[in-house]
DNA sequence: TGACTGTTGCTGTCGCGACAGCTATCGGGC
DNA sequence: GCCCGATAGCTGTCGCGACAGCAACAGTCA
């Protein structure tokens, strides 16, 4: 198909090219290959997590409430979601009674996270769920690989926001 | 480019590593570092449609639908959903005038997709989108580092769809 | 003191994915 | 003819992301 030397070659030069090998299909909507696997990672994560009934967003924001206390506008980020997302993500989490919202005692527009004790029973549960996954996800996968594949999603994602957005803890 | 110690081995080994390298932060919820570039990459390609005020997922849906008449269940996993979504994605774009829906003549369960004079018009003036966006998302990427991240991420996709022997659950 | 500005969280609206359940239709077998 | 399973599309429900608008509050400055 390709002759090696054009391994090295700029992908920007190819971009005129109408017959590039690496069609829209990377980009193309929601069947977009990156979508695609990000979706399926939902959903393999959500099987394991059913029997606990939380969602994988559920979870992750109970993983870094009960790690350390924090408000909704802190937390947003980390979670791929702004703070409209975090209003109705605490109130389910709040109607399972998982969470509860406390005052910020300084500043009274906060809050803080309380995750309650029924909450801080299956979190231990909850993080070796999201390990599993991972090492199925990288079945295969070398540390080189994983590490080449996280830094081309690091750039690609600093390609698109325009600066560095540092969202790995 | 390996370091044959450490840089060959498999990622599995590194599982129970309670300190490996690459966290969960790769897969954590929503905000999973897959996830978010997909985010960004939906956001980037909406913000140059907004113009035609279709989403990203209406233009792929227009692209197919213009190339070849297609029933809804054919273009459904192009489009990274089911016919359940198919068939409001249809009535969205139904109501904007850019589809109609026709029964199929040799089977009345079935329906054709077709694309509407309006439709068509703007039809030539979403691929470009698409792909100027792709540059913006690969910018410096050569062409080997393009090959490799789609295959890893194929690789991914058929680790967690895959029925294969599933030594952990 | 009072106005101004920025922040914080809430609410409404839209589009979308996943899932379950439903109807109409098609096809094969008897 | 009838029956039975499979298929295509529709509908309802839920969770979530993006966006716009809102009220309460904080810190600042005249």
């Amino acid at each position: 198909m390709e002759s090696p030397s054009a391994g090295s070659r700029p992908y920007q030069d190819q971009d005129q090219d109408q017959n590039r090998a690496v069609p829209i299909a990377l980009v193309l909507g929601g069947g977009s290959l990156l979508n695609q696997v990000g979706r399926e990672l939902r959903t393999a994560v959500e099987s394991r997590l059913a029997p606990f009934d939380v969602t994988s967003q559920q979870a992750a924001l109970l993983l870094h409430a009960a790690r350390q206390e924090a408000s909704p506008n802190q937390l947003a980020p980390q979670l791929g979601t702004d703070t409209a997302g975090m209003t109705r993500l605490l109130d389910r989490l709040e109607d399972k009674g998982l969470v509860r919202r406390r005052r910020h005692p300084g500043d009274r527009r906060s809050i803080v996270i309380e995750v309650t004790d029924e909450g801080r029973a299956i979190v231990p549960r909850l993080a070796p769920v999201f390990g599993r996954v991972t090492g199925r996800l990288l079945a295969g996968f070398t540390e080189t690989e994983v590490r080449e594949l996280t830094g081309m999603l690091q750039r690609m994602l600093e390609n698109l926001t325009g600066t560095g957005a540092e969202a790995l803890s």
